[in-house]
DNA sequence: TTAAATGCAAATTATTTGCAGAAGC
DNA sequence: GCTTCTGCAAATAATTTGCATTTAA
């Protein structure tokens, strides 16, 4: 895990007036310890073999605080369960692509979505800042075949 | 409601072996009878007003029924209640921005946006068929205030 | 007549919360 | 020592489901 994030993380914990713990410390670490995304239950799971004593409240106590900190980000992938994604403090402007079959998701960024955004946004009386984009489409397997093999599953 | 509408939810349901039913008739009727997005809960108290025999139960087993009919769309809104939305029968391209903070939601169909998401799709190895995009951003009265009026009341 | 549809209430599932004890500072 | 944290178990809240009864065709 990247020392300058630890450093901003532990950074805000204490600005905020919160404490240090070895169950956060396991939770940080988890979360960051991939750069796949992860729902609050695989959290837990990660965690818990960092820090057996983990439980699931904590993780689901700790997971606003990353948000708010700005390291993580919840994204609604239009699954029951939330999703988290690392990997916004690398790269802050990305999209996601998913599969409406399978749940696959591919991150892309694009300056012309970023701009045409943009401009629909202005268009519509809406603020540019915080936009973000979702596409939904097939998979080639799921295009090429009729459905995915992953059906569900996510990934 | 659109006669030809009407037509083409009846003959989905007799293709299918399905029954017409009093409580079908009003959940179609009270679904069809706004352009505005709904949740299951309002559909429900807008069917009762028309048959009042109406249950939860039969709200939440037609919706998939529309949806797999074509009629209604489910949109996934990052709100904890699912959204249906009516009126992709007349614009089948549509998108959705949404307010983050008062989750105000506007429509709109762009032609840029249409071809971008498909080049996107392509190169990224999906198909382009069955694509949506959805927008998140600040509206005017967020970004001029700092906060929304009906914050978290949606619309 | 018979298979489908209904309402009710109980079940499910992800997430949140109250509380008493544990622990950071 | 005082306050924040924690795990646990119970509470929520949207949606789904089992079942006995009703009803369309």
């Amino acid at each position: 895990m990247d020392a300058a994030l630890r450093q901003r993380i532990y950074e805000f914990i204490e600005q905020k007036g919160l404490r240090k713990t070895a169950q956060r410390d396991a939770i940080i670490a988890a979360a960051f310890g991939t750069h796949e995304h992860f729902t609050a239950e695989a959290l837990l799971e990660m965690s818990k073999k960092i820090e057996p004593s983990v439980s699931r409240a904590t993780v689901y106590r700790t997971l606003p605080l990353l948000v708010e900190c700005g390291v993580l980000k919840e994204l609604d992938l239009g699954r029951e369960q939330k999703v988290y994604d690392p990997n916004f403090v690398d790269h802050p402007h990305h999209n996601h692509l998913i599969c409406v079959d399978c749940d696959k998701i591919v991150e892309f960024e694009d300056q012309n979505i970023e701009l045409l955004e943009e401009c629909i946004s202005r268009r519509l009386g809406f603020s540019p800042s915080s936009k973000m984009v979702r596409i939904e489409a097939k998979c080639d397997e799921l295009k090429r075949l009729g459905e995915c093999k992953n059906r569900g599953k996510g990934k």
